[in-house]
DNA sequence: AGGCGCTTGTGAAGAGGTGCACAAATCGCG
DNA sequence: CGCGATTTGTGCACCTCTTCACAAGCGCCT
């Protein structure tokens, strides 16, 4: 997206980074490692194998092998991936060393749930500022942190150096919160409104729609349904099933 | 996934519903197309082209057309496609044409959103039940749904005819949760918990996670700022950006 | 009726992702 | 010190998905 690929000048190659240039695909597998690591820390192990860890995050051993081979030799044969540097060094390239800050916009319904989640900050990201555009709303405090309005999200997010942006308002008010996020600086946004974001070039936009994700589910179900008509048997075999994301 | 393909034997060809077999990535597409087309019978178009559609997706047109291709040919070259015509095709493919019930398990922050949203019955999905674990929430009324014992999935998965189940409960409950939706019959589960589930083949799981959209979108906010050290202009062209999901 | 402009549907090429299979590397042990 | 067990890192083949480019088809206008 928006990169380009040349493929004889691998982008200045020997940089103080190294600046990996991963995947798509591996960037997004990355955080499931991660929890996964993050939980074997937990329980005390040190090292793990690519086959241990591909089982703890729900994917093949020779794909996560080849994601890890992306950034580097950090593991050891015989041995396998020391936890801790491994943690270290995916936390590094995903750029959660540092704190990021987020601005939650649309404090309804979904924006409530949000602002109350404890997995955000448990990951590295610090809710920073509450937004919603009804008089009512502004003033109300949750979880420790009073909902501003809206147009105060100028101020506030340099205030807050927010690198983030969340969009939780209803699908008519997206585009144009969007724009204010946009207008302020923020170049990462996730989107919760159903409905498709016109940003400039160089902003990131990744959403999540639940009624598209029901509806993939339906597909597979109907399909299913119309499987079992005919085919030979429904022996239950215990191998596990999952959909790529 | 789970799909056997026969090159030379296209599965037994001439059956009644033809059953397209369509490729993942033009069925998670689909639901898009959908939104799409619904805004544009709302507005009154009757006819649209391929062009017209995938810009309201935000999606190239030639991927608008092949992914079409795959249900049958719905279009009319030089004018477009019949706009409810298509939403009737679409539907049809994806299995809408008949009312979907959901299991949500975990009235919790984020469930109580869930339970609440009103865009899941819009898209022809109905919540019928909702389950939790403590005995507190039990009773309590949400949406004009009561909150029933989790105990009593079997037998109210049955009387409901639920199809798809979704997890909003903490991630140590959702594998045991899983289970129990499985044991009941259902085969698509919808999983918000930070985990990944184990459930037999023939089971479909997708999972929401936000910490995961957040992490790849501090990679690219990241690879942005090592990336603004050096190259040349950062001129603000206006060409449009989206991320694959 | 015929031509012209517009749009679909699709072949083909390319890019990207997946998974196997194995050589290379490391550790522990005799 | 050497050997075998173990596990990583990766070349390779296969597959899916994307995108271009264009012929075929359709409607409208003259
Ligand atoms: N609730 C869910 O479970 C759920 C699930 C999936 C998707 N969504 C989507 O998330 C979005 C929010 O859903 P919800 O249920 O919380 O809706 P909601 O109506 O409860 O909340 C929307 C909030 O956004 C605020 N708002 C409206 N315009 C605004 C603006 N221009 N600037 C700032 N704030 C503004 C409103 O005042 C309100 O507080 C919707 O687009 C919905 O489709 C919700
Ligand atoms: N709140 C959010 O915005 C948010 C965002 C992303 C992910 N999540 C995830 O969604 C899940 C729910 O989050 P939450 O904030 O609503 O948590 P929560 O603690 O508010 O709610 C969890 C609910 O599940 C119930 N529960 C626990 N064990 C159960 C069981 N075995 N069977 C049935 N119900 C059970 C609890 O009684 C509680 O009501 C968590 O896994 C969380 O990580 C939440």
């Amino acid at each position: 997206m928006s990169q380009h690929r040349h493929p004889g000048a691998p982008g200045r190659a020997g940089a103080v980074p190294a600046l990996p240039d991963l995947p798509e695909a591996t960037v997004a597998r990355l955080p499931e490692y991660l929890r996964a690591l993050h939980a074997l820390a937990d329980t005390g192990h040190e090292t793990v194998s690519s086959e241990g860890l591909a089982n703890a995050a729900g994917v093949n051993s020779a794909k996560l092998r080849k994601d890890l081979s992306h950034l580097g030799s950090y593991g050891t044969r015989g041995v396998g991936y020391d936890v801790t540097l491994l943690i270290e060094q995916i936390e590094s390239v995903l750029g959660l060393t540092q704190c990021r800050s987020v601005a939650l916009v649309g404090v309804g319904n979904l924006g409530h749930a949000l602002a109350g989640y404890d997995g955000f900050a448990s990951r590295g990201f610090r809710i920073a500022a509450l937004f919603d555009a009804d008089p009512s709303r502004v003033g109300e405090e949750i979880n420790g942190l009073v909902v501003r309005h809206v147009d105060e999200l100028a101020r506030v997010a340099v205030e807050e150096s927010i690198s983030i942006g969340v969009i939780a308002t209803p699908a008519p008010a997206a585009q144009a919160v969007a724009d204010q996020l946009v207008a302020v600086g923020v170049t990462s946004i996730l989107n919760f409104a159903p409905c498709v974001l016109s940003v400039p070039e160089g902003v990131d936009v990744r959403k999540v729609d639940l009624a598209i994700e029901l509806q993939i589910l339906s597909f597979h179900e109907h399909r299913k349904a119309s499987l079992t008509a005919l085919p030979g048997g429904l022996a239950a075999t215990d191998t596990q099933e999952a959909i790529g994301t």
